[in-house]
DNA sequence: TTTAGGTATGTGGTATACCACAGACTGCGT
DNA sequence: ACGCAGTCTGTGGTATACCACATACCTAAA
């Protein structure tokens, strides 16, 4: 019935010799594990699949994006390029996947892809860093509003401790420490709406603005202010006020806003990348 | 100085040969027109830069994106399979710009690859669709608030002349018709904010609700009160009022989001994508 | 000395070959 | 008739080879 049958046998199964020559040792690693931990469980239990089908793809794009997080993009000699080749003889893998993750960063436009030029880090405009703010206030501004809803009492104590908590670093100018927990206190907001999706929107921006972050806070008496900031918007969240901690929100954001708009009167933009592109 | 230099010249050229073999001829053509394009014009003008990097990875991203949103994704036997292999063979082209264009797709949460299984366009369950329209009231609330400052007297008159144009079309029930009009009457707000960020976030959702939208609309008297709250958006927008106009937006878009939570008790969702990857 | 043109080289873009895994199928044993 | 093991086949994943273009450099002519 079939006659192609006859040739089929040609096919062999090296698998076992080539997992070694193909250099991703971490998906057998990963696997072996998972199923020791199964067995350690109770082995009546439905064992839970083995290494959820990791590929090089997804953990070079995760690699690539923590990677470009730490950068220092915006100091005045940063190495902006990324090399293909390089990036696959570090990593011990081909260009391939490497590219498939390039792509996906420069749809998230944390890359820049230009033909036959190279792969660039992108710097952003003020006006970028100014638009991705008012995008932020919008979305958080919502999250407020919808965790007047949402929030339990629990959630907002649990908010205002944390609030608390790292008040002090504020004014102990430390700021680097502080920095960091204003950033989650925004993210406990976006949380709070119940609205996961406003929250992943928010991420995208967020891992811009990070680069950011350093030099805004610590300018004049931002941090300060910030705190007198969040007590409020938590004030107007207890008394489930939804168009008052709405606005506050918005109004502290749009007050990042204003001082960028204001302070930076040019942030050293259109780096090598853009300029390279034309 | 350089020994390496004694094998360079084995390198040889076979441009003109493989362009045919590599089906990319319209790399070429572009650049011709293009080139011809300028010298029409003047030859003392500095040439515009002729066929701008088109790369066959953007050009099927494009069209894969355009060709997803054509699709009725939720009709009951909608195939969401795509087949690298066969898009490959369908565009004449190999299948790494298309897994590049896929990739990208993916990082867009418009496909879902899984390993070894296939890839899928993704639908979305009801209660992501619901989330979709809270961030699109965040955005677009935010907008109206921007435009109520940023929007010149002409813009609003403009803005108006267009609701007026469709609202006709309501009436008469010619829903596919004011449908698209009422998605371009929300860009249109966008776009007045001054911040193209807010739009670009927008667009990604609607494109995911493109596909939703015959269903809300003409349900029920959905159409008619949406012209009146257009208008009503308007008035605010013209009276310059931020708050007013800011809030219409959003509960005008809060309408449709209680108006998809009631009636569509559930969708059918998880379609054989999810199920298949979990 | 300057400059036009060629050449070497490096970059991303593309095609292709092959791999591992999943699922369907087939045929044998019970 | 049923179940199961082996096999076939098709999918996305990966590696690799080669291409076209951009650039820097280098050489030779003016």
């Amino acid at each position: 019935m079939n006659f192609c049958l006859k040739f089929t046998s040609i096919r062999i199964d090296y698998s076992f010799f080539r997992c070694k020559v193909y250099h991703i040792p971490k998906v057998r690693i990963a696997g072996a594990v998972g199923f020791l931990e199964a067995l350690e469980v109770s082995i009546g239990d439905k064992l839970r699949p083995i290494s959820e089908s990791f590929t090089l793809k997804d953990h070079t794009f995760n690699l690539l994006r923590a990677a470009i997080l730490d950068m220092d993009i915006y100091g005045p000699e940063a190495d902006l390029r990324l090399d293909e080749r390089k990036l696959a003889e570090s990593l011990g893998i081909s260009r391939t996947p490497i590219r498939e993750a390039l792509a996906r960063l420069a749809q998230e436009d944390l890359v820049q892809i230009v033909p036959r030029k190279g792969v660039f880090v992108c710097r952003k405009t003020r006006e970028e860093i100014l638009e991705m703010v008012v995008t932020w206030a919008a979305l958080e501004s919502m999250a407020a509003r919808l965790a007047t809803v949402h929030a339990t009492d629990a959630d907002l104590v649990a908010l205002r401790k944390f609030a608390m908590k790292h008040s002090s670093d504020a004014v102990r100018a430390d700021i680097e420490e502080y920095s960091d927990a204003n950033i989650k206190f925004h993210q406990f907001i976006l949380k709070l709406s119940g609205c996961a999706l406003l929250g992943e929107t928010a991420e995208g921006l967020f891992i811009h603005m990070r680069a950011i972050r350093r030099r805004a806070m610590g300018e004049s008496d931002r941090a300060q202010r910030s705190v007198v900031d969040h007590m409020e918007i938590i004030e107007a969240l207890v008394a489930r006020d939804a168009d008052l901690a709405s606005s506050r929100v918005r109004e502290h954001t749009m007050r990042l806003h204003a001082h960028i708009s204001k302070t930076w009167a040019r942030l050293e933009i259109l780096g090598a990348a853009k300029s390279a592109a034309t």
